[in-house]
DNA sequence: ACCTGAACACCGTTCAAGT
DNA sequence: ACCTGAACACCGTTCAAGT
């Protein structure tokens, strides 16, 4: 763990020799990734090891209190590393907010998966999004806030996928007479809203986690025929 | 403007004196308030000199960029001084989360007493909502997020009021048949949690202002018989 | 009671320099 | 190409001190 000291006075540097006989240094011994064996998180997925680190952040203590100097140190490199992956704070937010889009839609693909008719899985998807969006509050806060902002296109190509899975499956509700006519699109996008707007009355408090069950249930009483 | 200058090197400060003989200091002459007539905004009114600025700064610029030290700066007292109104940064997003619930509900009250019946009512209600929720983005952000917090109830009670008023008219609406049945309770949050899912998709961009016209009338469709 | 000024411990961002 | 270290210009928060 501490091998060596710098001699220079006021600066806190400690270095360390591994198997490889490479020289590894930080300010921060503790937080050093063993870089024998399976590979230094820097040198090469410096980008993932931060996205992990973020949204471990951010499920723990908020996008507010993310910062990038403390996920460089929890990684084990400079505060000024992360620059070349994220050029700035709201390039990692945005990342996040990505990631957790297309995460969304895998959740929303596996409730498809299930078993039962389209009223089913309508169901599975009303429950899956909500489920989505509370466990992950943070998260969600960050997809739907102002992407009114230039290089946000790569976000809203991200919403694009769970936005398009929602209206496959109104058009087959549609079809099959289980849900109310009227533009698919719009229909999908009332749906959605409602769903992220449950969410956002759980993730305030102002609707209780109990309340869910039956708040969905009136939800999907509108939708369903 | 200028009327001398401290001798102090690297003190870059100045001092004026106003009609009434008070000598007023600060690091930024530009932005004193003018002592003499129409009294200054400290000393007295602190708190809605804050609470006025920030409203501007959250609509102009954010939450995020919203500094307590820029603030006290445009206002023209010492960095120090919010805190006797605001303990922390949390308290005044907080005060402005609570200050958007009144609005909001003033908004809804004013659409409740346009001419028509229930069922205009409860359609002017739905426009109002989400216009006020879009064109104060940052502030239905703001009056939507994570109050899983110690010191969060005055803004809950806050939040209690439009929804009451919601409430009141979902009762009225069943009443007289115009709406469907179920717990009143229920109905109404998933109308509200609809309604801010919209101006949710609006705000990220992930729908499109001109659209919402449609996307309101498909979602009145839901819940007007 | 209310505000000031200095201080502390952070930030994000930039940039020359290293390998 | 990718990272470091120092530097800059900010923050929020705290606290003794002033009036």
């Amino acid at each position: 763990m501490r091998e060596g000291t710098s001699e220079a006075v006021n600066v806190v540097m400690s270095y360390k020799v591994d198997s490889d006989y490479n020289v590894v240094k930080g300010n921060n011994v503790g937080m050093i990734r063993r870089v024998s064996d399976d590979r230094p998180y820097h040198h090469g997925n410096l980008r993932t090891a931060l996205l992990a680190a973020a949204e471990r952040g951010l499920r723990e203590r908020g996008a507010d209190e993310l910062a990038l100097r403390d996920l460089a140190r929890e990684i084990g490199v400079s505060h000024a590393a992360p620059r070349r992956h994220f050029p700035t704070r709201q390039a990692l937010l945005d990342a996040l907010a990505e990631d957790g889009f297309a995460r969304l839609d895998s959740v929303l693909l596996t409730a498809l998966e299930g078993t039962g008719g389209t009223a089913a899985h309508v169901r599975a998807v009303m429950t899956a999004y909500v489920r989505f969006a509370t466990e992950n509050a943070a998260l969600a806060d960050l997809m739907y806030t102002s992407k009114h902002r230039p290089g946000a296109e790569r976000l809203l190509e991200a919403a694009a996928a769970p936005f398009g899975r929602m209206r496959e499956l109104v058009l087959r509700g549609q079809s099959e007479g289980v849900l109310r006519g009227g533009d698919p699109d719009r229909l999908g996008m009332v749906l959605i809203a409602t769903l992220q707007g449950l969410a956002s009355m759980v993730n305030s408090a102002i609707a209780e986690p109990e309340q869910l069950g039956d708040l969905l249930e009136t939800a999907f009483a509108q939708f369903v025929l």
